[in-house]
DNA sequence: CGGCTTTGACCTGCGC
DNA sequence: GCGCAGGTCAAAGCCG
């Protein structure tokens, strides 16, 4: 693995469009196969896997995130608002993992077109909120994710995300053809019993009446704050399938809404990518799992009246 | 009946 | 070595 920018690895604390340009340095693909400590068999055989990889990964490079923020922003109508920072990295362990911050006025719960299994929550140390651990229910995928509650805004979600999908997110088979909004296309959520999950995530934020809340949910969509860290490399990592080809440049913001899924979406979230194609629908937040792993409607965990995203990306290497 | 959530127990890593 | 905190397991129960 390369050597660590230790420069590069502190905060960015600037617009998004500096932070594009800062990123726009680096063409590579996201996609860094995660580097530890192995045998020289093993590391001979990775780096086997790492070359079929590399030839079937072409990517989401950079530029690709710049293209979906970019096109996130605008549908983000005026006032849109993006901070992107990047805290210390380079911790020396590299760590295909990312984390995003997620301000929901709804259900809480978000949506990232993939099926999440719940195994296992636990209250965590110093915050009241539980931290929930799912499981992509996919048998063959190790993508992992957590999700919790933050400590200063109750309404803030911090999902960090580990691992990679090996496969396409489900919404890409379901609504290969939907237009934009995933949660809009979605079958109605069942899961009345979501409520009584959704108090054990968050039992001391209620949700108001959803229908009633949309106006001021599309109004908070025009904040968007991004923050995050990225690898020593300059490079962006996420949890994205190897094998997806994703070029986003040049494609109309309409026509891409309306093929939200792909490798990029797993770097890029789909509320982030289109924040305000998520508003009213036949989503209901209150019926909606917070689990997000049951089936694909409630597997949904970006919730389409999400005001404020708060996205990091964690990929700290050697 | 299958798939999922819940939840207590167990495992593991880390700091002292 | 011990204790704590976080992460995972797995049995039980729920739900459609």
């Amino acid at each position: 693995m390369e050597e660590v920018d230790e420069s590069e690895a502190s905060w960015f604390d600037g617009s998004v469009e500096e932070l594009i340009h800062e990123l726009l340095d680096d063409e590579s693909p996201l996609f860094v196969p995660p580097e530890v400590p192995e045998s020289q068999e093993a590391a001979s055989q990775k780096s086997v896997i790492n070359k079929l990889i590399s030839s079937v990964y072409s990517g989401p490079t950079i530029r690709d995130i710049q293209s979906a923020l970019s096109m996130s922003f605008q549908h983000g109508r005026s006032g849109s608002q993006a901070v992107i920072s990047f805290p210390e990295g380079g911790s020396g362990k590299m760590e295909s993992k990312y984390t995003l911050r997620i301000k929901s006025c709804g259900n809480g719960l978000a949506d990232d077109g993939y099926k999440w299994r719940k195994y296992g929550q636990k209250s965590i140390k110093n915050n009241p909120n539980p931290r929930s651990y799912y499981r992509c229910s996919n048998p063959r995928c190790n993508a992992k994710k957590q999700v919790e509650r933050s400590i200063e805004d109750p309404e803030m979600l911090i999902i960090t995300y580990e691992g990679l999908h090996l496969h396409y997110a489900y919404s890409h088979f379901l609504f290969p053809q939907r237009q934009g909004n995933s949660a809009t296309s979605l079958p109605a959520p069942k899961k009345p019993k979501v409520q009584q999950a959704q108090d054990l995530e968050n039992p001391k934020v209620r949700p108001t009446k959803p229908e009633a809340s949309t106006t001021t949910q599309q109004q908070q969509q025009q904040q968007l704050v991004i923050t995050g860290e990225k690898s020593s490399q300059g490079r962006l990592l996420g949890d994205a399938p190897p094998s997806r080809v994703l070029r986003e440049e040049g494609i109309p913001a309409d026509d891409n809404a309306q093929c939200p899924q792909g490798l990029l979406e797993d770097i890029v979230p789909l509320l982030v990518r289109n924040p305000c194609n998520s508003t009213t629908s036949a989503y209901d937040p209150q019926t909606s799992s917070q689990a997000t792993s049951l089936h694909y409607p409630s597997s949904h965990s970006w919730p389409p009246d999400s005001a404020h995203l708060d996205v990091g990306i964690l990929s700290n290497m050697i």
